[in-house]
DNA sequence: CTTAGTGCAAAGCGTTTGCATGCGA
DNA sequence: TCGCATGCAAACGCTTTGCACTAAG
């Protein structure tokens, strides 16, 4: 993944930090690690992921505290959920908004996800006006067939 | 939902055979009355909302089998599925691509969704190109808080 | 006649929950 | 100290599957 991993820790912390204390919430060690290991995967993770690398990194967590960590970063904004066919769900790290946000292709063939990025949609998203509905965020699904499926099916076809 | 319900029968009957066909599936009732079901479904349906109705109807079909189905018609490209959070996956007919495609508003607060219209996006999407990967049709989810739960959020806090 | 499709119930799997214990405030 | 958060395992809900039976081709 090219992503630039660049990602402000200060930052996200603060997010967290001020997320907990709105909602009056403890500032467990589980909670930080959680979100320190999900800051160090390079693309999307699922909950087993982060469990997979917590441990192997010696820090015990139950999955149910994952699972529930996880949730929690995802209403504080800091994680996103995507939920693509016939796999578990993945979550992302939401990286500064500033610069542009990245979309999905998706190949129906063998569920391999790409990301990509198309300032034009971006911005016209973040300027359009929904009456009555305040958008927070969105997510943009394009799906089709990959390059190494659409081969793989020429040569079938042969 | 306004939606305007000119469904054409005659071709998405056709779709169906045309799928069964080609994949050298048996055409059974089953599958028609599963169909059928889902062009009357006035938005969004589960599974379980095209259970009900074919019962009310009186055409008994068992729950494995409208799952197996509704899985066949997204693969036909005649249904679509949507995954939104804290939910059951809803299904919807792809109506003719010719007009505009249709996104959707969901609240994070309630879960509710709305669909909305934008020409400008439906067709940068279609005009866009990706290299090696052959795009078939795209979802884009809105997140965000929906009028009246921004209302109701508003008095609480008074 | 052959074998894919169906119905039923049971299994599967990701995710949530209940309860006793531990720890942050 | 008080009560929220955790760990564990059990429960949950949607979905898939195995098997015997039915019916499409």
């Amino acid at each position: 993944m090219g992503r630039n991993r660049v990602i402000d820790r200060q930052l996200v912390y603060c997010a967290l930090e001020k997320f907990l204390e709105q909602k009056k919430m403890r500032r467990t060690p589980e909670r930080y690690k959680v979100l320190d290991q999900a800051i160090e995967m390079t693309t999307h993770f699922k909950v087993d992921d982060l469990c997979e690398q917590l441990n192997a990194n010696s820090f015990h967590v139950s999955k149910a505290t994952v699972y529930n960590t996880v949730q929690l970063l995802v209403e504080a904004g800091i994680l996103r959920r995507h939920r693509f066919a016939g796999q578990p769900s993945q979550y992302e790290i939401v990286v500064e908004q500033a610069q542009t946000n990245h979309h999905h292709l998706i190949c129906r063939e063998c569920g391999k996800v790409k990301e990509i990025k198309d300032a034009a949609i971006d911005n016209h998203l973040r300027q359009t006006v929904y009456r009555g509905f305040h958008p927070e965020y969105f997510t943009l699904y394009v799906y089709g067939v990959c390059s190494s499926c659409s081969r793989r099916k020429a040569k079938l076809s042969k």
